[in-house]
DNA sequence: TGTCCAGCTTGATCTGCGTCAAGGCGATCT
DNA sequence: AGATCGCCTTGACGCAGATCAAGCTGGACA
């Protein structure tokens, strides 16, 4: 069965390896054929661009695997991460015709794609589709406010720190890690994407990778492989609102 | 009529002194008649608070007239404004019961409520409330987007000529001055407050305006009014992409 | 086995903005 | 008219993070 879970069904794709949300209706069959017949795949290589700010877009798409990134860049280059869409993240505006970011696999990357024009009359027969996608875009506001927060006043440190807390919160939900004991993950960004994220620079963002090191908050294996031996420490580095947890 | 406009009407609202978006249904009576019963008018002093993070919020709202900030606190007392309400913007998120941020009225202030619940219950039987609040929470999460780039990668200088472009836009949008010649506006936040936005100390903020105002980038009279000679130099100052405008 | 290169680290130095501190200005109250 | 208070400006100084520069490391390829 198909189960793109716009409404929180959960079920394995039968043509996706991975569960992901995002993309179809509740499992009425006839909703579940109209799907089928404006869905198609798309794989990019790690580097490639998905499309460029301001080119025409007609699909809206949800991450089947991979990581995929939201830039926007100014003329003299400087560049500034604004999304980061993980496996079950969608991409694309319902009513614009036009990209409004660059879209870049960081990863090799899998995306379900559907023509926009018969989604959106799809939205419009089927509001629940318009339901749960409201709530993911909420969702995404609540992320970029907290973005906000870390970008207009996290020091370098902190900004870090918050960085892995993210990563390893994503990367447990992902694998349904219900993790006790030591967290570990790989980071999915190179030192650059990780300073575009943060609104750093690559250098700041290794010699305070190197900090954390130092003082024990992580342990690397290599360049990427990252272990936090104590969330909570590593919670407190980023300056996060105690409880270590989720609001929403 | 009532019109609040959920879905772009217009109309003159019989008890509100102007044109707020985000708040009713097509006007259909039966819709309206339901949207009555549940709304109700709050207002608040400048400098009042609307409601504290985590506090339970029963309630979605929209402005009516004046302008309410959303700020994220840290345990330390750094505060980060992440969203700024001018008239006909909504607040509150269907589905959740606690607010997530600070709200707080920077001027005189009044919003039209409504009790959650039903709200929630008519956007469940009325799909276009639905498809436009998702329009809408589109529109703000574009703007947080934009916001992060000012936060993470623009100098002070440049987040200052941002900020006044923005209020420029946005209070020529709200009094449909079709305006050309010079720009004039009243800015609605302190210096403080603008620090908040921005992620900036207000000695910076209040530096800044100086320099501008050297400049002749911008001219002020008295602290808070503001003469922009000319849009376009604001802009490119503001290191926003050329074209002045918008992609959307 | 060497060499090449992308990604990363580390050091030295510079600078934009934060911090601390001292007033100025205008509105409101007495 | 003076006192008070919130808001704003300006100066002096220090530091976190940017910039510039050199070299490391590990994997791909010949």
């Amino acid at each position: 069965m198909v189960a793109h879970d716009l409404v929180f069904h959960h079920q394995q794709c039968h043509d996706c390896p991975i569960r992901h949300r995002a993309v179809c209706a509740r499992c009425e069959t006839d909703e579940l054929a109209r799907l089928e017949k404006i869905k198609y795949y798309r794989s990019f290589q790690a580097g490639q661009t998905v499309i460029w700010s301001g080119d025409k877009m007609d699909f809206v798409a949800s991450v089947v695997s991979g990581i995929a990134t939201l830039t926007q860049t100014m003329e003299d280059g400087r560049r500034q991460m604004v999304g980061m869409l993980l496996p079950s993240d969608f991409v694309g505006r319902p009513g614009r015709s036009n990209a409004a970011y660059d879209v870049t696999a960081t990863t090799d990357l899998v995306m379900c794609c559907f023509r926009k024009k018969p989604f959106e009359d799809m939205m419009l027969e089927t509001p629940h589709i318009g339901q749960r996608l409201l709530e993911m875009t909420l969702d995404e506001l609540d992320a970029a406010r907290e973005w906000m927060l870390l970008l207009g006043r996290k020091t370098a440190r902190e900004k870090i720190a918050s960085l892995m807390a993210i990563i390893a919160r994503r990367d447990a939900a992902l694998r349904a890690t219900d993790g006790q004991g030591p967290l570990v993950f790989d980071l999915p960004l190179t030192r650059e994407e990780m300073a575009d994220y943060l609104g750093l620079t690559l250098e700041t963002v290794s010699r305070q990778i190197s900090a954390l090191k130092r003082d024990g908050v992580i342990h690397l294996e290599g360049k990427r492989h990252i272990v936090v031996p104590d969330m909570d420490r590593l919670l407190e580095e980023a300056g996060d609102d105690s409880d270590g947890g989720f609001l929403v």
